[in-house]
This record gives C-alpha cells, sequence and structure tokens, in this order.
DNA sequence: TTTACTGTACCAACCAGTCGGTTTTTTCGG
DNA sequence: CCGAAAAAACCGACTGGTTGGTACAGTAAA
C-alpha cells in the first residue's frame, strides 16, 4: 500500500466516524461514507471490500488511538489506572459523538464486530488488577469509569456537564490515593 | 382497546424483542416482528403506527418490568442502592439478550428513543444518593453497576460468568455495609 | 506495469409504510 | 335476549425508496 493509498484509507475511516457521529449510528452507508470523504463508492470498495471490513477498521482505529492516547498519559502518572481515568476524563468527551455512534453501528450491524473491544477491555482490567494486587476498590474505580463512557456511548448520561467533570476528577484522585 | 386487542399489543413487543434478542438489533424489522407475532403486517402497524412507535413501547416495556422488579427487592433489603444492585444481578442476566438488542436497536434507530432511560436513571440516582447522603462510596456502586449491565447490553464482559456472579455479591454486600 | 483510483450504470434484496378489503367485536334499539 | 349497524381489529399484496455490492471502461500516478 503506496502512501497516498494510506492517505485514503485514513481519510474514508475519519469520514465514516464523522458520519456516524452527524448522522446517527442508522446513516452510515457506504454512499454516505463515500461522499463525506471525497471518494467515489468504487474508491471505497476498493480498500474495504465490504460494510462491514469498514466498520471493523473503525473500531479497530478508535481502539488504537485510545492505547495511543493512554500511553502518553501513563508516563505523567502513577499507575495505569490512574492514567487510564485520566485519559477517558479527557479524551471520552472529544470523540465522544464519533466513539458512541461508531460503536453502536458496529454492534446493530453485527456484535462479533466489537470483540476486539471486549479483548482490549480484559487485557486493561488485568493490567490494573495486577497493579493493586486485586484490590476491589481499583476494580470499582476501573468499572466506574466504563459507566460513565458508556453514558456518553448512548448519550443516556444522567450527569450535568460540572457532575461528569467533579466526578471525573474524583476517579482520578481515588486512584491516586490508591496507588500510595 | 378491548382485551384482545391488548393481548396482542403484548404478543407484538414480546415478539419485537425476541426477534432482536434472536436475530440482533439491526434485523428487526416490521415483516420478522408481525410474522414472530402471529401477526400480518397491517395488524402490527394498526397497534404501532410506526416503527418508532414500536422501538419506543419495547423500552417503555423493559422499564416497566425493572421497575416491578425493584419494587419488589425493595421489601426485601435495607436500602433502593442495595435492592437495586440485587435486582440487575439476578435480572439482567435473565433478559440481557433481549434487553441489550432492544436498546441497541433504539439507539441506531433514533438516539432519543433512549430518553426515558435517561430520565429512568436520573430518578434512581437521585434517590440512591439521596439515602446515602450524597456518599461517593453509594455512587461509585451505582455506577460499577451500571457498567455491568452495560457490558452485558454488548456482549463485551471481560469477566467469566463466576466471576461475574461474585462481583454482583461484592457490589451488593458493599451497599448494605454501607446502608449500617 | 502495477496500483490506485474515478464515474456511472446497474441489480437484487430489503424495508417502512399504504391501501382496499375482510373478519371480529362491540354497541344498542326493539 | 336478538340482530343489525357500526366500530375496531386485522389481512396481505403492493409501492416507492434505500442499500450493499457488482461491473467495467477509462485515467492518473508510482
Amino acid at each position: 500500500m503506496s502512501k497516498k493509498a494510506q492517505i485514503t484509507v485514513s481519510q474514508i475511516i475519519q469520514a465514516a466516524l464523522s458520519v456516524a457521529a452527524d448522522k446517527g449510528a442508522g446513516k452510515v452507508t457506504l454512499d454516505a461514507v463515500a461522499k463525506a470523504a471525497g471518494v467515489s463508492k468504487g474508491g471505497l470498495i476498493y480498500h474495504f471490500p465490504s460494510k462491514e471490513a469498514l466498520i471493523s477498521a473503525m473500531v479497530q482505529h478508535l481502539l488504537d488511538e485510545a492505547d495511543c492516547r493512554r500511553e502518553q498519559q501513563t508516563q505523567l502518572e502513577q499507575s495505569t489506572l490512574a492514567a487510564l481515568l485520566q485519559t477517558r476524563a479527557s479524551f471520552t468527551r472529544q470523540i465522544a459523538g464519533n466513539t458512541a455512534m461508531a460503536i453502536l453501528a458496529a454492534a446493530a450491524e453485527q456484535p462479533a464486530l466489537l470483540k476486539p473491544v471486549q479483548q482490549h477491555n480484559i487485557v486493561m482490567l488485568q493490567q490494573v488488577l495486577a497493579e493493586h494486587q486485586q484490590s476491589p476498590q481499583a476494580l470499582l474505580l476501573f468499572l466506574a469509569s466504563e459507566a460513565l463512557v458508556f453514558h456518553d456511548l448512548l448519550h443516556i448520561s444522567p450527569f450535568t456537564e460540572q457532575e461528569r467533570i467533579d466526578l471525573e476528577q474524583l476517579l482520578v484522585q481515588q486512584a491516586r490515593e490508591l496507588q500510595a
């Protein structure tokens, strides 16, 4: 794959994400994505032979991006858990719309497409638990943070923006204390 | 609405839930639901003038059922939180498939259909927080429990069945201790 | 020459919702 | 209680629009 092709692939994924965010998970059609990406439908199919392949790539892209940000954050925090919570706090809101609908599109289309997400989560969970000697409180913090992400995902958060921010900071704070 | 009509409506909702559970959120079509309910498409449309109306009814039905079960459980527990966690523990797995895909169908179709879920959640959260004087730990337990539900919803739980059961009991236990 | 597309036309499947007609149930005067 | 009119419940073929994917001839860059 040439450099230009890589760029095109990237554009298509971005376009797919923005279509999902703007129009909703149910509106992620090949035509819509192709148009948003500034590619022809033939061009899209050339890189992603099926819709499933496209959505799978979207999910993978989101996981990679999340991983990248978390790694950066890890250097600023004492523990993986603290870094994870902090990353989610600052990251989730930014791409909430995108991620949300992309994940939903995947889930509605074919639940199996979320398996990478599950794998990813298992790894993170193991790491966090190992670092804190299976502490139940660490587990609780991990889960609570996930709940916040899911709230954004489905747009059903019961919190106000400010409550949400405070809550995220509370989680991070508790994670840091846990480490000490 | 006659008694028979009520039965028909109920059958249709049940059919819609089972279609969602069996075939996936993306396969909840009017034809499929009608067939599963043993009704004609015309009959379905007679009771639910649009697909949106049908999905909305599904969501409402799930909320009502959850409410009902929780109320029963509340009489066996000391606090709303403990009852809520206990209900989720025993209830979620039973109908996980149903609920999951129904909710996803709603979300993918039109995010606004989940607003009742959000409202419902706000009420529950307020009640729990009020009962425990805004205790952060109560909030954490509430959120952690929600995360478990979401895991089932998307079939991305990182836990084994046994881990899951133990975890649920841990949450319930902590909720009871919080009360004392 | 291979890779990476464009553009357009096309197709079969699917799907929400319509519509005219039929059956069942309810209502109500006698 | 009876029977007919009225209303409610229900049927299923059909329509118009959408969508995932194909086909293919041609072009431009690497």
